[in-house]
DNA sequence: TCCGTTGCAATAATATAAGTTACAACAATA
DNA sequence: TATTGTTGTAACTTATATTATTGCAACGGA
């Protein structure tokens, strides 16, 4: 059980527009060729990342490119702009409220998981576009 | 996108046998009952937590008993009982080598990813059965 | 031997994600 | 204006993972 693609697949979408956008149009066919995802995923989260303020997308000509400054873009931005979810853990709905014990799962559950997914994204917004841009460019050197 | 009822489910059950062991036999029918899941989930679940030493289960006769003081048990021991997964995220397994994003993306972020991972274990193993059992007779006083 | 239970396998049902196809709308341009 | 390449969606299919269900052998005590 694990968080799905998106996040890792928009934020390799961005890194290729961070790259590659002064130089070509980056088109959802290109950045389907980097990522090796189908091309109406590519878009679909070009979509939500433009809704999220992150990137602008050219609606005729075609071609996305970055909107804010890399070092102004967090993994916590691009994690919220893709999944939907509030939480970390799906809950049993239909507890037996006869027993103490399913009565107060929710209760005792909830806070605490709560409190790890802010600390998850507390992490995740240590991390912008900038901070990979640069491992990536050592990498490349 | 979340991680399933695995591990509320399990939390839920080792509440439940912390708080009857005592009076009744714990069966995984007794638990279906409480946690509305289906008798083969329990045991299956329950036999997970019995690998990982956590539970005893009576073969023949029935009924599952805590195997640790409730204050030895964190929910990481319970997390890593029943999830086996790795890693937090699905990575695209095929990015274009030819790219230098694709190239790189794994590097990129499977460490940061294992770090954030890393707190997120940390903080589960902050919360003991006993924690949560402190909770619960506060709130069922 | 009978009974309730566990353990396990096989299968079905369900949910979610990703891939695919099709097509209208858009903007530049020949 | 027609053409071209692109975006934005919707509908459908496929793949995968999770949970539910059924069936049955094995176990241990009464």
């Amino acid at each position: 059980m694990q968080f799905s693609f998106r996040m890792p697949v928009a934020v390799h979408i961005l890194l290729c527009i961070a790259c590659f956008q002064k130089e070509i149009k980056v088109t959802s066919t290109f950045l389907s060729g980097s990522v090796n995802v189908h091309p109406v995923i590519i878009r679909k989260t070009l979509g939500q990342l433009k809704a999220a303020g992150l990137v602008d997308v050219a609606a005729g000509v075609g071609g996305a490119k970055l909107k804010k400054a890399p070092a102004d873009i967090t993994l916590q931005d691009i994690f919220q702009a893709v999944e939907e979810e509030e939480d970390l853990f799906h809950l049993q709905e239909n507890p037996n409220p006869a027993c103490p014990v399913g009565r107060n799962i929710h209760a005792l559950l909830n806070g605490r998981l709560q409190t790890i997914r802010g600390h998850m994204m507390d992490d995740l917004r240590q991390i912008t576009l900038q901070t990979l841009l640069d491992d990536l460019s050592k990498r490349t050197a």
